[in-house]
RNA sequence: GUCCCUAUCGUCUAGUCUGGUCUAGGACACUACCCUUUCACGGUAAGAACCGGGGUUCGAAUCCCCGUGGGGACGCCA
């Protein structure tokens, strides 16, 4: 069998959204699977609405997700190629060349300053109830589609259909079906939606005398709420945004690829060379998914857990750079300090400058409710001007965990409480918040100056 | 309206090809409890599904048919 040669074929008209990357990843799976040639052509036919901002997100999107191209437009360490070149707006006298093919076949005819592919049979009129008007339908025997996932499809294409617009410009059914004959395209793999547009690309090829690639039509992501496949506009639709959020591309990468395909079993965090080894296309599920927040924030929190907290912080301060978070000139070590307390906690990377906001200065908000409810129980006055006699004592030592929890213990043990009975008025006036991480870590790395200073600045509220 | 695809917990799914091992497994979410220094994490438990009807068969989640539901396509968009 020759080798696998694949495509991702976007159109450079909107934002790059999940079920594009859905469809790449496949692709791009597929062809590392089988050691074939995963190959980006940017299906620019369409002036009017493509865009070099849109490109620049293609090329972001596949970078910032792993997904790295053998051929195709030249950014970076990816692109180049045989077949070039691999934009379709530069790619016109390869139509025209296609073109006269079928011309000279006798396949082709004008009609109102459009080119239309010409499909054989006999030719009657009938009336069409959804376009409201009479059409032409040829009898033609069904085009037979050979789905790697859906099995043997068969469908009927009775209408002729445009090839090259009246503005001289090709429409998508023949460059699509042009490009993967002169780029050697042997899987075609995409999603759905064009399972129905599949008889005119057989048609097409046939008439070229081209025996079509093996197809391969994945399930669509349809949104979370509501009826219907999910569209750029939805929630959490756009590849950009969790890149902007500070997803770790990983899980994103392990959360799609899990929706319409998994390896048997009950595996589902792997890493991508275990995915690349057990991916293959009779196991893609031909239902579609429905996208889950929850889910993907769960599968980002599964890889954050695992990641080396050296990573971690480095993908923080990146994350605070790009978002101007001020950390009050806080120094490396502080920093990574903090970060290993917060990686263990939190869900999102996204959540990491309101976790942490007491860590980097005097000027951080409190949370009212929580602080209403942790002054309602107990004696919270009492408790907290023993605290700071308590951690005034130069017995007190700030550098260790183990002996602040030790001393707040023997404090409460001398009173017949619980730590507990500090913890919680101690956080919120140290802190502004009733969640975070231990109490004496946090004790700990503010250092006793800070840490008299707040809580004494909080009893003064009371 | 026509054509095509599809159907297991609320959601993602295992199991379907090769019928019996399925009183249908896992994960997310939800609930309770445990752990605990709050919050998470983790652990335990609970609830939660084979769309309906026919057929084939000793036996159907699994094969076939018909409904119904869901999705897609029907552009001189891609």
């Amino acid at each position: 069998m020759s080798p696998v040669r694949v495509r991702f074929a976007p159109s450079p008209t909107g934002f790059f959204h999940i079920g594009s990357a859905r469809t790449a990843l496949f692709n791009w799976l597929y062809a590392r699977h089988t050691g074939g040639t995963f190959i980006l052509r940017i299906e620019d036919t369409d002036k009017e609405r493509n865009s070099d901002e849109f490109l620049r997100v293609i090329y972001d999107s596949l970078a910032w997700l792993g997904m790295n191209w053998d051929e195709g437009p030249r950014v970076g360490a990816n692109g180049g190629g045989d077949f070039g070149p691999y934009r379709q707006s530069e790619r016109a006298h390869i139509y025209r060349e296609y073109l006269e093919k079928l011309r000279a076949a006798g396949r082709t005819y004008e009609k109102d300053g459009a080119t239309w592919f010409k499909l054989l049979g006999e030719r009657h009129t009938v009336f069409d109830e959804h376009r409201k008007k009479e059409v032409e339908k040829v009898k033609t025997a069904p085009m037979v589609i050979d789905d790697a996932i859906r099995g043997r499809v068969e469908r009927v294409e009775d209408e002729d259909f445009v090839i090259f617009r009246s503005d001289g410009n090709p429409v998508f059914h023949f460059v699509n079906v042009v490009d993967d004959i002169a780029m050697k395209i042997t899987h075609v793999i995409r999603g759905e939606d064009h399972l129905s547009n599949t008889s005119k690309h057989v048609a097409l090829f046939e008439a070229f005398g081209v025996k079509p690639p093996v197809f391969a039509h994945i399930p669509l992501i349809l949104k979370q709420n509501g009826p219907g496949k999910m569209s750029k506009r939805d929630q959490g639709a756009l590849i950009e945004e969790y890149q902007r959020r500070g997803y770790l591309p990983e899980a994103v990468v392990n959360f799609i690829t899990l929706l319409g395909w998994n390896p048997g079993g009950d595996r589902e965090k792997m890493p991508i060379e275990e995915i690349v080894r057990l991916f293959d296309l009779p196991a893609v599920n031909q239902s579609n998914a429905r996208f889950d927040d929850k889910k993907m924030a769960h599968m980002n929190m599964l890889y954050l857990l695992a990641l080396p907290p050296a990573e971690f912080t480095a993908k923080a301060r990146a994350y605070f750079e790009a978002r101007k978070v001020a950390t009050g000139g806080a120094d490396d070590a502080y920093f990574e300090a903090v970060m290993a307390l917060a990686q263990p906690k939190i869900k999102g990377i996204e959540e990491l400058p309101a976790y942490t906001a007491y860590f980097w200065g005097e000027d951080y908000p409190t949370d009212e409710k929580a602080k209403a409810k942790a002054l309602a129980k107990g004696e919270p006055k009492a408790r907290l001007a023993e605290l700071i006699e308590a951690l005034r004592s130069p017995a007190a030592d700030f550098a260790s965990d183990t002996a602040l929890e030790a001393l707040i213990k023997s404090l409460a043990e001398a009173r017949g409480l619980g730590f507990g009975d500090y913890q919680g008025v101690a956080r919120i006036a140290v802190t502004g918040l009733s969640a975070g991480p231990s109490l004496t870590s946090i004790l700990r790395l503010l250092g006793r100056e800070r840490v008299l200073a707040r809580l004494e600045r909080f009893v003064a509220t009371l």
